[in-house]
DNA sequence: CGTATTTGACCAGCGC
DNA sequence: GCGCTGGTCAAATACG
């Protein structure tokens, strides 16, 4: 069980703010490994996209089990690596309220097409096994690779491969070929887009011990999400506690300390500060493991961040967070797709008998869809801006979390990603 | 009143 | 050994 504990690198969450399907893989000869291999597909319609998880449980039903990336035979990599891409649309894009977003931990191929905008943004993550954690679900995130409108740069090898396969229409980044965790690019250029490739082995930062860390770059929320500092920090499944906070020498933003609540004991930790080079984004490096398994019930997380917004403030939040895009956002005419959802989800609450009882909004899980079919175009037109976020009920959660998720099966991952701002998606409430 | 956050103090690792 | 810096503790404070 413990080899298994839940993480960030957990976590396959795919989202896509107007249109998005997501569908899930049977195990394959890797079965032995529920994470053994997976990929997203993107569309080339910038409003659908499609994922397709390989290696997973097969309870889902997926009619596509057996589909395959193509992409997936043209690349042998090494079940150590993990990839991570996140794509989120540009200013123009997010002022449509349009966002594509991928991630995908454990392993295998991500691939997909970014917006057809030409100065979409490309987040890619590239996980590389710690030498500290040999497990399937614990993983280092060793590259950062952050494509941003920019043509001033020169490309760089390593990401000239990656622009080779990031198509306009579909795109491919690869493993260890592609870049290792030795790569010392800074910048580069895929498709007039500068990529900009940050590691977390910064040589200034001197570890405590020998401490095995995970960073990860997200973009900083813009929503208040602190109480007083202002400070905002994405929200994820656990449950934390912040414990301190530290200036740190030459960064002119201070570094948040927290701990896990969700476990009396538990040794997790993470630190949260933002980017020196980019101030828009949040590095947050996740330092040693839980010791239990996710929340299941949200009791479990009593002791959460009060920043963390509870079931009614999640409700006026959301509505908070709708009203003022739809301001900001004047050709957003989201609202009754909004309205869609909740009446779909609580439909689905209802069929499942669940949820009820910790009254608290969810993303749509994408188990709970009848069978992909239901991911039609038709369907997706309608749910409006849906984020299929529920990581949990999407994954195989990890091993020997598995009967137990299933009898709660009370998770939720409203709070996996509070990607909140201009950027980010939006949550749609029961 | 219970819980989370803030913040100064303290501790530990590392380089000189 | 000393100083610097990062990480943690815990009392004070704020919030619901």
């Amino acid at each position: 069980m413990d080899n298994y504990q839940g993480d960030l690198s957990d976590i396959i969450r795919a989202s896509g703010a107007s249109y998005g399907t997501c569908s899930t893989g049977t195990p394959s000869s890797e079965a032995a490994n529920p994470f053994s291999r997976g990929h997203l597909q993107f569309s080339s319609d910038p409003m659908i996209f499609s994922c397709v998880l390989e290696g997973f449980n097969s309870n889902f039903g997926d009619p596509f089990s057996n589909m395959r990336d193509p992409f997936l035979h043209e690349l042998d990599l090494p079940p150590s690596a993990y990839f991570n891409i996140t794509t989120s649309s540009s200013a123009e894009m997010s002022s449509s309220g349009a966002l594509e977003e991928a991630t995908c931990f454990g392993g295998g191929v991500v691939a997909g097409s970014s917006s057809s905008s030409s100065n979409s943004c490309v987040l890619a993550q590239k996980i590389l096994e710690d030498d500290d954690m040999r497990r399937p679900c614990n993983s280092i995130l060793s590259n950062m690779i952050q494509i941003s409108p920019n043509d001033k740069l020169p490309i760089s090898p390593a990401v000239d491969a990656l622009s080779r396969a990031l198509k306009p229409s579909s795109m491919v980044i690869s493993g260890d070929n592609m870049i290792d965790s030795k790569t010392s690019i800074d910048h580069c250029l895929v498709d007039n887009t500068e990529v900009q490739i940050s590691s977390p082995r910064n040589p200034g930062l001197k570890r405590r011990k020998s401490q095995a860390k995970k960073s990860i770059c997200v973009p900083a929320p813009t929503a208040p999400n602190s109480r007083r500092s202002g400070e905002v920090v994405p929200s994820d499944l656990w449950a934390w506690r912040k414990y301190g906070q530290k200036p740190i020498k030459d960064s002119p933003y201070p570094r948040g300390y927290y701990r896990c609540s969700s476990s009396k004991g538990c040794p997790a930790r993470k630190q949260v500060e933002r980017s020196r080079t980019d101030p828009n984004m949040l590095v947050i490096t996740y330092t040693s493991e839980h010791n239990h398994p996710w929340p299941t019930h949200r009791n479990a997380l009593a002791g959460s961040s009060r920043s963390q917004p509870s079931k009614n403030n999640n409700i006026a939040a959301s509505k908070n967070e709708e009203e003022e895009e739809e301001e900001s956002n004047s050709g957003s005419n989201n609202v009754n797709n909004s309205a869609f959802v909740r009446e779909e989800e609580k439909q689905l609450e209802m069929d499942d008998g669940e949820f009820s009882d910790i009254g608290i909004p969810y993303c749509k899980p994408i188990s709970k869809m009848k069978n992909s079919q239901q991911l039609d175009q038709g369907l997706l037109a309608e749910l409006g801006e849906i984020e299929f976020a529920d990581s949990v009920n999407l994954l195989s959660p990890p091993q020997g979390f598995d009967n137990q998720k299933r009898e709660s099966n009370t998770l939720d991952s409203f709070h996996f990603f509070d990607w909140r701002g201009d950027n980010s998606t939006k949550y749609h409430l029961v």
